[in-house]
Parts: structure tokens; C-alpha cells; sequence
DNA sequence: CCCTTCTGGATGTATCATGCATCCAATGAC
DNA sequence: GTCATTGGATGCATGATACATCCAGAAGGG
């Protein structure tokens, strides 16, 4: 059951909308409280996910010379990217009413006479 | 935005629950609507959670000579089924807690300055 | 009897998102 | 020079799924 998805990509929109200019470092920093699961989010999964939102239009990304460690990356979302983070809280707000139905009727399950 | 969980196993949970000695393809006809995702759920998915299921203790298959068509299967819940369920139903309860407040913030975002 | 269709079920293979481990580069402390 | 630290990237395995295909038996038509 560790094995749900993660919304990397939702959260990190969001993370980027809020702090224009955030690293990935920044990010895993601050998404290890964040995580929809429970649980924390991945090294690897957060510098791909920035990888990919650049490709595909959402993120621009700056190097900046850091004054410690190597190229720094700061990233912002482009119009394309906002629109897309509009969408995933569209879909996940129908998610959560689903998800939230589907716990209820668990419940109501345990309360009838079924369960142990 | 299509890849997301489609949570096929809690949803075969409850509906087994529901209606106990149901087959593959009962469940294939309820599942239909009954997505959390707004997708419909494939074939090879239910027969192989089943087969999960089964091989983990949380459902009992009985095989039943049907009328027509090769040898239907009829699939009970467990004890340790129904505990399964009622596990996921508290993770999605949580779960749809966070989705919610995410697609809060994203509205608040939507309201503010920021968006075209 | 042969062919098609329908009810069930199972399998093969590709893809995506992730977890874990590892590696690389630059920099400042020593 | 050596080493830990800041950042970032890559290799490989796994789990959940999509899509297509396949198999077996039963009815029905011809």
C-alpha cells in the first residue's frame, strides 16, 4: 500500500508557484513536509520532474553562480505551467471528493455488521 | 495527467464487499462508473488483482460450472480482506484530506494576482 | 457439422512514476 | 592537497497500468 502515486508533479508546480525562483534543492527541502502521502519525496524524483517540466514548456530555468556547490538552478513556471497547475487542481479536487466518498462508505461498512 | 493511481485494488475491495461471490466480470461491469480516476478500469487489471488478492489471503474464489461461457470464478472476502479494506479506507480518507486542501490552495493561487 | 459470437478469464509486452544507490562537479574549510 | 557540503544527475529495479491478444467453452445459425 506504499505504493500510490506521489504527485511529484502537482506539488512541485505549486512549491515553484509560491516561491518563483526555488532550486530543486529548495524544493526537496520543503516538500518532505508536503507530501500527499505521508511520505517523502524523492531526490531523484524532484530533479527529474524539473528536467521534464522545462521540456515540456511549464518551467524556465536560470544558472545562477551560487556562492557554494555547483551550477544552481532557479526555476520559474511560465504561463503554460500555471495553467497546467490550474488543471491538476481541477482533477485532483474531483479526486479527493471520490476518494473522500469512497473512505465514508468504508466507514459505514465498519459500522454495519460485517467487520471484525 | 492520465497516469495517476487508478486505485483498482481498494475499489475491488469495497465492491466485493458489497456484493460477495461476484466474478471478474461482474466487477468489470460495476467498475465502469464507479472510478475514482474518471477512467474506466482494464480488464487485465481486475483479473490480475484478483489473482493478488487471492494469492495474499484477502479473497476466496469458488469455481462455479456457469451456464455459459468457460469456468466463471465467484470471489468472497477474507477476514484479513476486510481489515484490508478498512486499512484503505483510512489512507484514502487521509489522502483525500491533502488532495482537497491542495486544490484549495490552487483556487486561493486562481483568486489572487498571478493567473491570466 | 462448421462458423460466428458471447461469456469469462489469462498473458505478453511496453510505459510511467517511483525508490534506492551511486556518481559527478564545484567550493570552502582544514 | 584532502575532505565534507551544496547541488544536481544517472543507473537500475519494481509496481501499476494500458493495450492487444489469446484461450476455452457454449449457443445459435446455416
Amino acid at each position: 500500500m506504499g505504493n500510490l502515486y506521489r504527485f511529484v508533479e502537482p506539488l512541485i508546480l505549486l512549491e515553484l508557484s509560491r516561491t518563483p525562483g526555488a532550486s530543486g534543492y529548495d524544493l526537496l527541502e520543503r516538500l518532505t513536509t508536503h507530501s500527499l502521502t505521508g511520505t517523502t519525496i524523492d531526490k531523484a524524483a524532484v530533479y527529474r520532474t524539473l528536467c521534464l517540466l522545462e521540456s515540456q514548456g511549464m518551467a524556465e530555468v536560470e544558472h545562477l553562480d551560487s556562492v557554494r556547490g555547483a551550477g544552481k538552478k532557479a526555476y520559474k513556471l511560465t504561463r503554460q505551467g500555471r495553467e497546467h497547475l490550474v488543471e491538476w487542481g481541477a482533477i485532483l479536487g474531483n479526486l479527493a471528493k471520490g476518494l473522500s466518498d469512497f473512505s465514508h462508505d468504508v466507514s459505514a461498512l465498519e459500522s454495519d455488521s460485517s467487520l471484525p
